[in-house]
DNA sequence: CGCCCTGTTGAATCTGGTCAAACTAAGTGG
DNA sequence: CCACTTAGTTTGACCAGATTCAACAGGGCG
């Protein structure tokens, strides 16, 4: 009841540009025979409203999604409730991949606001691999990337106090929206204080105070969720980023922020 | 210099049985043409003595390493100092491959003991995939269990106490020791106290005093780095693990563990 | 217009961190 | 074989940062 499904034909024309089976295959180089027969996996286009669940930890795992606009959070959680968020995933990005070898997906998926998404089924999308073997590859690339941004999430955890989780959570979110070539320094935020605090292991309370304490120091403006980053220097020197390791996001982007 | 190379042939022999090339193919079902092709790629087994280094983060990506005996620690830092430790590693598993995507490693990898490990140059490696495409789904499967396996992680890291952390490690521990026929409630830890607090985000003294506590209420027995589990049923109370989420390990393993 | 959700701020509390010291085990070298 | 060193572990006392509880403000939406 939750799902709302908007099967359109035509979805896939313009499907692997604007969704993430795009990212897929464009850093292999594939023809544009590859490209259409890409094309045709792209099974249906959905939009989820926010609130509304994609998918459930345990369910069986059926589809891939491509979001192409709007923003999911993906979360686990313990026996006794508590939710842990674990990625908040913006649009290019491929959603539920995870679940490969358990064939479930280990956590639930939720929309933050109206999102449109390109729902792949797994079956095709396997097909889809046999037939053009970058994919694999590619797939191969975005996990261990994947696995690299949880770490650098566990560093956070487990060894940032609250002012350089934030500080840390600006900066990747700045280089997320450089990349898609939104302004580093000014953006909307589709989460919740309560959300970001979940993240970042800290109380929403303790977040509200840093973004104040941010703002008097003239770091940053935030009104709501519109933020304003007005010293990046400032905040790289706050979040005490890994070093050699690679950054959250592209390393070119990564140039951006001075250190 | 920290390198200390035993390069002997025949050890491609047994290496396949022994180390983790053989949980690579094992489950594929791939025939013993396929095996014997494999083991050519194991170039060389090397021995590390306690404390000294793999590869360090940045390093280019030349080598996947199959822990053969032994156990290893992994770990990434800010750019201050302050180290976080992302995984123990034991026989039988797979260290580098997120590495792939920047070909370069984004975490060090130390040996908590002496550890032999079976050194596989990535160009080999890369040509075995292509020779064997099921090793490629094989390398999915292994990622994904990694990103659930950080995802719990990052779950204990912010929404668990003290308690909980330690009652989660060592059940954690139980189950990778019974899925390699060793005793699920009776085993020496490889790592100290304060590799342990690291790990999970808790002050060394904070594991002592859990640790004493938990022997106390009778949970467990802990003398130095020998420690018996007690009384799992009440660990797994105290650990709160996910709910429907898979387990860390094997899900068969899991079953050993009454909830 | 008023309700409700989200965000903000204050004050009390507490878990776990930090610092310090004692103790144990395992080497190391004379 | 023993004195000495070193690394690891345990325990106590104190303290700080973050949580919890609670009250309140302001927008957005019915």
């Amino acid at each position: 009841m939750a799902r709302q499904a908007t099967q359109e034909p035509g979805c896939a024309a313009i499907s692997c540009q604007s969704c993430g089976l795009y990212q897929l295959c464009l850093p292999m180089g594939l023809d544009s025979a590859d490209t259409a027969l890409l094309d045709r996996y792209v099974k249906r286009k959905r939009t989820f409203k926010r609130g509304q669940v994609l998918y459930r930890s345990g369910d069986a795992f059926t589809y891939v999604y491509a979001i192409r606009s709007g923003s999911v959070k993906t979360y686990i959680s313990t026996d006794d409730g508590r939710l842990q968020i674990t990625g908040f995933h913006v649009p290019g990005e491929l959603l539920g991949l995870n679940a490969i070898d358990e064939k479930r997906y280990s956590c639930e998926a939720v929309a933050l606001e109206t999102t449109s998404v390109c729902e792949i089924s797994v079956a095709c999308f396997e097909e889809l691999a046999r037939q053009i073997p970058s994919v694999h590859y590619q797939m191969l690339r975005m996990m261990s990337k994947e696995i690299r941004h949880n770490q650098e999430l566990m560093l956070l955890l487990g060894k940032k106090n609250a002012e350089e989780r934030l500080a840390t959570y600006l900066l990747s979110l700045s280089r997320r929206f450089a990349m898609r070539n939104y302004s580093p320094t000014q953006f909307n935020l589709s989460m919740s204080r309560g959300d970001i605090g979940n993240y970042l292991g800290i109380a929403e309370e303790t977040v509200s105070r840093i973004f104040s304490r941010f703002q008097e120091e003239g770091v940053i403006s935030s009104e709501r969720r519109h933020i304003i980053l007005k010293d990046i220097k400032r905040l790289n020197a706050i979040a005490h980023e890994p070093s050699s390791a690679a950054p959250l996001a592209l390393p070119l982007v990564q140039a951006l922020h001075s250190r």
